[in-house]
DNA sequence: CGCGGCTTTGATGTTCATCAAGTAAAGTGG
DNA sequence: CCACTTTACTTGATGAACATCAAAGCCGCG
């Protein structure tokens, strides 16, 4: 079955003041024709781990998950990304195969340009490259600074950092629904799932949190800070 | 005290067929001009944590440790470059401070070139540009993937893991030195300096290994490749 | 309506960090 | 160059944190 394609003029789009600000019109007109917008629904996949990197992808709407299965034949979430990510920034100029797998994990909206047409954009033009290497630079140290917060945390620590993360820069809310799963939050910050729901109860239990399945809302948000901070 | 000055020619520095090659005459030459080679003492400290970023280093000789003290107030060591690295990539573009400290290991020489000149390159020179791309997603990749690794495995398949990094990509020698004390190694792969001893003890009486200090031999190869790979 | 995946709780065992204590090695100052 | 201090290394004992195993209820979906 064809993807549904989502299309619009990208003069509409946020991002173009983020990184295509720096395009002539000219290129800003190619851009637009060598674009494609899809729209994923929730636990679509949208790259497979291996496959040909020939395009660049970025979100425009939605929340998608980066993961990659280990050694141990489990898989881990590496990060989540938001809208206005570059999400396949982390392979398309090194490898010629993702690294990772990437899903949508709730509905989302993907463009996609081809990345021979980035390419030539960056050669010809100097502004851009850097805006591409800004942006690419924060995507990866933001990876990277996750990753060691999380892992110098234990489990309880793990889930406040998790819980305030999509509280706060993900929903914009002390009440929000959990777009994973409580494996895949084991995934996400390296624990098995029943301690994920151990620990759950138990924030439960002490009034921290109230859960409703999937809806989470914090009630004693210093608690979590303070958690979250310590460790 | 003035650090002690290197001083060479580009022209005969391996680093122009990785990156700087697809640079002019004209820019070749500017760059020659622009850059500052330094040689640093085993473990004299290249770069302090949140020190302002305005030069770009690059590693010609020697062996670096990236590092950073976590929220626990312990040091963690995030990687370890070898020669024909890009040590500072990975804050130039993103940030104004650098986010790591950068500590020789072994007696290295470090390159810089004044981070404005680089801009100046890559805006001009579209070719370059992508060199730099390339060259920074491969070592944000490497660090990514290498923390991923190290994450899936238990301590000794952590060991092993690190004994053959250091045995086939920086020495090549089944016998080598260890330029990271035990505490370090315990900082590079997450885990106390007891218990790095008390492994590396384990591997001694299994015949895995012969230690002299801080000379390890490999006997038993296979050994540790297996344990490196199921965990 | 039955099957598989998700969720939950409890019991058990393993892995690992922490604590303690001692030896060896490497700087440091008189 | 020697006494002194500090840092690195080593081993053992203990306990905490966490994974694993087991069992059962729940829900959605074909």
């Amino acid at each position: 079955m064809e993807k549904i394609k989502f299309d619009t003029n990208c003069k509409d789009c946020e991002f173009r003041s983020m990184v295509f600000d720096s395009l002539t019109e000219d290129e800003f007109n190619l851009l637009n024709s060598n674009k494609t917008g899809k729209i994923f629904a929730k636990g679509e996949t949208i790259i497979e781990e291996g496959e040909i990197v020939n395009e660049f992808f970025y979100l425009k709407k939605g929340l998608v998950k980066l993961h990659k299965i280990g050694t141990n034949n489990k898989t881990h979430i590496i990060n989540i990304a938001q809208p206005n990510d570059f999400i396949s920034l982390l392979s398309v100029f090194y490898k010629s195969e993702y690294e990772f797998s990437i899903t949508a994990i709730e509905e989302s909206t993907i463009c996609s340009i081809k990345l021979d047409f980035l390419k030539k954009l960056v050669i010809d033009n100097g502004e851009f490259s850097i805006s591409i290497l800004e942006k690419m630079s924060e995507s990866y140290n933001n990876i990277i600074k996750t990753r060691f917060v999380i892992n110098n945390k234990q489990l309880r620590g793990r889930i406040a950092y998790i819980f305030l993360y999509f509280s706060e820069s993900i929903y914009k809310n002390n009440r929000f629904e959990l777009p994973l799963s409580r494996r895949e939050i084991g995934e996400l910050i390296n624990m098995t799932t029943e301690n994920v729901i151990r620990i759950l109860s138990e924030f439960r239990k002490d009034k921290i949190i109230i859960i409703e399945g999937k809806t989470i809302e914090i009630i004693n948000m210093d608690f979590l800070k303070k958690l979250s901070r310590t460790g």
